[in-house]
DNA sequence: CGAATATACCTTGAACTAATAGGTATAACA
DNA sequence: TGTTATACCTATTAGTTCAAGGTATATTCG
């Protein structure tokens, strides 16, 4: 019954698709190799991530989408809400705490 | 058929326990407080989540058990073997590598 | 012209990790 | 004596991500 909480390190592909859209507004395809290209090819997400994450921003509120047809073909692009701004802001803090927490960690003493 | 790779973004559990083991023998119970600490509260891992995770570096040779008496009870302590410092080595890395790919993300132009 | 590749969208099903919740048992404390 | 703290453990559920596919148009190349 009680509902569990997300897992604690969740939320990073929301963190940068929020970020890379607060730049310019951009379509999913676009995001999809953006990404790997931002992170310096450290990390790689597939369509199959960022379609339904970009989906699930616009149901909540946080992007909004625009249809813009491209040649024949059609691309949808998405930017921040005022309240994709507010949601950036808290998943920077989120991301900022633990990754605080694990720095400390590592650098606690004991190095031998 | 084609197994899946793990998650871009697991194994954080297992760096934070390796890497305390680094310093000393450890025992489950003790390792569940010490990460809340170590962490500045920011991670704070249940016995449900060590309890598995050190038996699978047990069984997978990263990790070597001692069962002490204390008391009435009996703790099982924790030591890295050779593998097990192997296996932070490259946690360690992968984190360092993931970790900064994000920050690139986060710091890149467009922060208006 | 025809075939292969790139663009561009999307969803489903499996896999994996972590969270919650429980379950046992002794010691300490009030 | 009963409640809290120590100390171990597992099973179930939930949530996220991965792999793989499926549709369709545009472009490139032999």
């Amino acid at each position: 019954m009680a509902k569990t909480n997300p897992p604690f390190m969740s939320g990073v592909p929301e963190l940068l698709l929020l970020r890379l859209l607060e730049s310019r507004e951009m379509y999913g395809y676009e995001l999809v190799r953006s990404i790997r290209e931002v992170t310096g090819e450290a990390i790689s997400l597939g369509e199959g991530v960022i379609y339904p994450v970009l989906h699930s921003l616009e149901r909540s509120g946080s992007l909004k989408a625009r249809r813009k047809p491209v040649g024949g073909r059609t691309r949808v692009y998405y930017s921040l809400t005022k309240q994709g701004h507010g949601r950036l802001a808290d998943l920077q803090e989120d991301w900022r705490r633990i990754q605080t927490g694990i720095e400390t960690a590592l650098e606690s003493p004991g190095h031998a």
